[in-house]
Formats: C-alpha cells, sequence, structure tokens
DNA sequence: TTTACCCGAACGAACGGTCGTTAGTTATAC
DNA sequence: GTATAACTAACGACCGTTCGTTCGGGTAAA
C-alpha cells in the first residue's frame, strides 16, 4: 500500500523535523514520487499528520493496555519493571514513540487543542489500569501505602523519567545507569523492608 | 537595548513555534520593526538564535548552581526538595527554562551538533554539584547507600519526570500531587527509617 | 473480442505566499 | 561628519495547494 509508505516517511520526517520542518517535497521524495502525488492519498499536510498521529496513539495504547492484560500480576516488582523494559523496547524498535513524544510535548500549534485531547485520552487509561494494579498489591501487602494514587504517580514520573533519557538518548551505558538508580530507589520507596 | 527585546520576542516564537516555525517577521512585528531591520542587530536566524540559547544556558546553569553554593547542606531532605521547587519556579518565571527544554530534545537538525555540546556541559556540570553532596550525605549516614551514583541518577530522574510535567502543563494539581508523589517515593528510597 | 467509459494514481505546471537574506537608502544621534 | 539603526525594495528558494492532463487497469456495453 502506497499510502502507508507515504506515512511512514511522514512519521521520520516529522519526527526529526516537527511539523514546520518537514516539508511534504521530502517525504514524497522519500517514496519515490512528487510532491502533488501525496494529494492523491491525503487531504493535504494536516490529514496525513493527523493520520500518522493517530496509527502512532494505537500503537503505543495497545502494546501498553496489552502487556498488563497478561502475566501472573502477584508480582509487582516483576510487573514494574518490566513495564519500563517494555517502554525502553517499544522506544528502540519503532519510531512512532519518538514523534508521539514529541508531539505531545511541543505540538505544531494550530493542532494543539486536537492533539491535547488524545494525549490525555491515552494518559487516562493507563494511569487508571496501573492504579487498579496498585490497589490490589497494597490490599495485598505487597508494598506498602494506603491509597493507589502516591504509588502510580510516582511510577509514572519513573516511566517519564526513561522517557526523557530514551529522547535525550546518545549514551546506552547512562540509560542503563539511569534506569538502574530509578529503579533501585523507586521500588525501596514503596516495598516493606 | 533593542537587541533584548528582539531576543526576548525570539525566545517567545522559538518556544511556542520550535526553530523552523518561527519566523523573523513576527518576531520583528512582536518589537514593531521589520525583519530585514534584525539584521542590524544579528547575523541571521541562527545568529539569533544561538544568543538566544546561550542566554538561556546561562540563566539555567547559574541558578542551578547559586541554588547549591547556599545554604547549610546539612539536611538532605530540604537541600534536595528545595531543589525540586526552585525547578518549578524557574520554571513558571521565565521562559528560557521551555525554551531550553524544547532544544535540548528536538533542535533544529542543522545545529544539532551544537546545541548538544552545551546541553552535556550543563548537564555534567549539575550532575557533578549534585554527586558531590551525595556523597557527603551518605558519608555522615544521612541518607543511605554506597556509592553517590544511584541517589544522583535517581533525584535526576525525579527531576526530569517534573520537567516533563512542566512542558505538558496544564494542570497545575497534577503536578503538585506528582511533585508530592515522587518526592515521598524517592525519599523514603534513600532515607533511613 | 472489441470498444467505450470510469477511476485512482501520478504527473508537469503553476498559483499565491512566505521564507531568510542582501543591497541601497534615509533618518537620527553623537 | 560619521556611525548606527531603521527603512524600502527586491532577491531566489521553497512552501502547501490546485489545476488539468496522462497513463493504466478494470468494467460494462457493443
Amino acid at each position: 500500500m502506497k499510502s502507508d509508505e507515504i506515512k511512514e516517511a511522514a512519521l521520520k520526517y516529522f519526527t526529526i523535523h516537527g511539523y514546520e520542518g518537514a516539508s511534504l517535497s521530502i517525504i514524497a521524495e522519500e517514496v519515490g514520487m512528487k510532491k502533488q502525488s501525496i494529494y492523491s492519498h491525503f487531504k493535504g499536510k494536516d490529514d496525513l499528520f493527523l493520520q500518522v498521529l493517530r496509527d502512532a496513539k494505537e500503537t503505543e495504547l495497545s502494546s501498553k493496555l496489552q502487556y498488563f492484560s497478561k502475566g501472573d500480576k502477584k508480582n509487582p516488582e516483576k510487573v514494574l519493571y518490566g513495564f519500563l523494559k517494555l517502554i525502553i523496547n517499544l522506544f528502540q524498535q519503532n519510531e512512532q514513540l519518538k514523534f508521539w513524544l514529541r508531539m505531545s510535548f511541543f505540538p505544531p500549534a494550530h493542532l494543539e487543542k486536537v492533539i491535547e485531547q488524545e494525549v490525555i485520552d491515552i494518559e487516562e487509561k493507563v494511569q487508571r489500569v496501573l492504579e487498579r494494579n496498585f490497589q490490589d498489591w497494597i490490599n495485598d501487602k505487597l508494598i506498602i501505602g494506603e491509597s493507589a494514587e502516591t504509588p502510580t504517580y510516582a511510577f509514572l514520573g519513573v516511566v517519564d523519567s526513561i522517557l526523557l533519557e530514551l529522547v535525550y538518548g546518545n549514551d546506552e551505558k547512562r540509560l542503563n545507569d539511569k534506569l538502574e538508580a530509578s529503579w533501585t530507589v523507586f521500588w525501596r520507596g514503596i516495598s516493606h523492608h
């Protein structure tokens, strides 16, 4: 499918140069056509962008939710650490997560509202799943605390810090060091010991 | 000074729209002149951008280093939590930190190398100061651990997660909740108790 | 089997605009 | 009188987009 090739190239250049910095001509060139031909597949630049955005969103959301839908869940240490590893793998295996991050934090101004809603949607869903798990672990006395909110937010913070390191990402060793450090301190912070 | 006004406007639009999305004409318009007049003060767009970048870098670096140069330092809980509060204040009080963050993570492609070096420079300096403090606290048995590396990286992770929330930033309550959660878990993770 | 038509896909050409930049000119201030 | 800062005008390049056209493959009528 040609339109998939276009979206793939668009994803690449949107990620590297941002919305404004990515031109239809370089995207078209990447797939071996002229920029006018893109209009046979998409209504315009915005349409192309939003389709790429929604593809990226769906990939990220389904990957995360799928992770929590399987596994035995009775070992928070394994589940949570595994989730961090999942994030790293997702990021390193396909471009969509980096694109998604860039557009979440620095969206093209005229699409800010649309993007914000997509981001809120995905964020709420992930948070809800996490919170439910933490509540179970608290009830089973597998971790400390009363409300699930504190460990949920703290864990989301760890996820964010790893993501930031990945975006910044030119140093594999530093990434691993930060992961181990954040995880060690986080786990000590929520576990009985 | 007119060139300061130009830099101020440039900072604003570079932050909102990125390097490629910010045009010299809107920047000039903001200070009430034509875009050609900018060339009386700067060599071109890159020159303007790099001057704004270095101003932002210096502001951030000096703010952070200054924080650690004063205070009694014998109370890690106060020092570290105060640092997080400082970051939040810095971010909310001037645009430079947001600009700096945007350009650290998603630099204009043709200036990537220059920017990367500035980022590495600032990061190393902050990390070194932090690491020295953590080592002292470990030696004084004010926090747990052997090497200063783990708490340093973990704390930098907390800082990053707060920064991300600030960038994302449309929800003051959520910011405070995440700050409290991350801080609570982090402090429990490195303190005797 | 041929003919006529349709339609998606890609094209060249061109549109109005904006981009960053340069040259040359004018006004203001020391 | 000289320097500085702003201006007008214009440059070539590229932007996203639209138009009309062409080509090829399927479909239906002859």
